[in-house]
DNA sequence: TCGTTCTACTTGAACGATTTAGTACAACGA
DNA sequence: TCGTTGTACTAAATCGTTCAAGTAGAACGA
């Protein structure tokens, strides 16, 4: 079984190897009745078409990208804004009859170089065309191994500037509206909320300069305490696991249980967010009147909480990102895509009492 | 660029071709000293390791495994099963250095064969060792490519009989459990809400025929029945949309606004009983109770919710998936895992005074 | 001293396709 | 009638590895 190739098909049809191929490729090179004999050799002989392996190696195509896939992504997976853009690759790879490779490794982390690197290995193994460099941290082994094979790279929230393509928001700018918005509403003592990279066992608070190695997202970061200047005083934590509801939650709990309860949150992302409305619910306090509360990404949960953040297309990030990969007619090399501050009913005026 | 190979590298080291080979991939093979310099003269040269496409070539190992992608998975991976799954999956993969493969397909759909047919070429393509067959439609024409190809399929819920493998729980032995317990309880007016294969647009109510060629889910839904047993009252809805939250509020307010509520709920899934659960919420009716819930899966955020469900190992049947893939030391083909029925706060006693 | 075993490499044949460069033949216009 | 063009196919090289088989020389025991 299995060993049905080109060549037998061939032998069985009386025609040449190339016009097998041919039959499968560029059926404009044949006639119609070969190509209908071809095919039929085929099915009876159990052809299951040419191998992969094989005609990647001589079209030096994998027809296939690849993903980078860490535990950290896997719990990306459980976040809508992943799946979102997953979604618009998706659909471009669709669309170009290309797979999507999980390159699975282990996650960064300096304590064990030896067990990183060997799980580096995967993407030598990897056979595709290019790279999305999602979630793939910044001196992980693996992004050396592709920039050494001269993998196309491409992502959507990375400094690298070996990087081929990069499809971006200005988190910044965003950000910095959603500080603006804050301080207008007349906020003066504001929780931010940031995703953690380390694994802490409980919720830390972090200061301006540790986030810099903690955090995933200090443009956010730096956005919004711009957008709130200097006169709002500013309490940060970083929730401990991934970026989940879960861990906005216990983020919450910890600002609304303060002394100093501030009078509104901000989160870098909706499903933070959510855990905070969640935290904010069990404390009987309502959305934008007792406790102000803004996100960012505008997932489709967030409309149906009320949810004030910041919108960005989504899946177009993803759909982007796969055109740069993987259309040899797209040629921009930089895309800034546009955002959007979305007010609902979760933020609102501080109010003039402040105390508890 | 990119032109290096074996080859060039073996010339400027001057040694064989294969003993290069082998300082990669059988470093007992070669001495020390040669292999340091085979690695440096590799290293000036640029040369990333063996090219992966030629080696899968001859190797004939293509170190990927395949997975479905329909636009139905990109769905399922707000799931947090699916995740779960996934993640035991990778698992394996890792410990194994093999890649996932994600194969976009376009979702089986007999109105439009021919874009179906198109984009089940991608099966084809795939350079994949053997194929994780979840979420693929039965009469997907992507299933037959797939066995002309020979490869290697696993299943974790398929009918399939020319599976390799098969990982699965008892679906319609646990779901009886969970009937049996609502029975038990004294309901005799039982809403059981299932998935839904076809597109609507609203909630529909389902008999007990249509329900075969509608949802996935059928050896659980028959399970439900068998332990209700006759004496109880069913009412069964399909939600509109794929499995979700949201899908499960429709849901559950379809059922909740009836006239003749009924006094139990039951869903084939946890992500959907969290929606029934959040309709109970907005109706101010308390869950276990007012209306009993109970669930299936035991996601993580079950037990938060205080979610009646039953216990299946996720990750777990992920692994063994991979196992079953992967793993040639595993001989096993078929594997039944132990399910077990958690009761929690959302199932009480039916009240006696069965009115609203 | 001779045969045997071991180590450290090399040789050359696959693996299964795609692709370039060609050939044979028919059709065509002048 | 001859050269040109086009169609339908073929031959042979090539993609970059891995692997089975082979060899040269050192080390060893009797």
């Amino acid at each position: 079984m299995g060993n049905v190739t080109l060549r037998s098909v061939a032998e069985a049809a009386g025609v040449s190897v190339s016009t097998v191929s041919n039959a499968y490729n560029k059926p404009d090179q044949l006639s119609a009745e070969v190509r209908q004999r071809v095919l039929e050799t085929a099915k009876t002989l159990g052809y299951a078409g040419p191998n992969p392996a094989a005609r990647s190696l001589r079209s030096q195509r994998a027809r296939a990208i690849g993903l980078v896939f860490t535990e950290r992504l896997s719990y990306a997976f459980s976040d809508p804004y992943s799946v979102g853009m997953l979604a618009g690759l998706a659909e471009v790879a669709e669309e170009f009859q290309t797979g999507l490779l999980l390159i699975p490794l282990r996650p960064f982390d300096p304590e064990r170089p030896e067990e990183v690197e060997a799980s580096a290995e995967a993407m030598r193994a990897a056979v595709v065309d290019g790279l999305l460099a999602y979630c793939l941290d910044i001196d992980h082994p693996a992004r050396e191994i592709a920039v050494d094979r001269g993998l196309r790279m491409v992502a959507t929230d990375d400094k690298d500037p070996r990087m081929d393509g990069l499809v971006l928001i200005d988190e910044r700018g965003a950000a910095r509206q959603v500080g603006e918005h804050i301080r207008r509403l007349g906020h003066r003592s504001v929780g931010i909320v940031v995703d953690s990279k380390v694994d802490s066992s409980a919720v830390v608070e972090v200061d301006d300069v540790q986030h810099r190695s903690m955090s995933f997202s200090w443009d956010r970061y730096d956005g919004f305490r711009e957008g709130l200047g200097p006169d709002v005083s500013v309490q940060t934590v970083a929730p401990p696991g991934h970026n989940s509801v879960e861990a906005g939650r216990s983020a919450g709990a910890h600002l609304l249980d303060r002394q100093d309860r501030p009078t509104a949150i901000i989160t870098v992302s909706d499903v933070l967010a959510l855990g905070v409305l969640d935290a904010m619910r069990q404390r009987g306090l309502t959305p934008g009147r007792d406790v102000s509360l803004s996100g960012f990404d505008d997932i489709p949960a967030a409309a149906d909480a009320g949810l004030t953040t910041v919108r960005q297309p989504i899946a177009e990030r993803g759909r982007i990102a796969g055109r740069m990969l993987l259309d040899p007619d797209y040629t921009e090399r930089r895309i800034v895509l546009p955002t959007e501050l979305v007010v609902r009913s979760s933020t609102g005026p501080a109010t003039t009492s402040p105390t508890r």
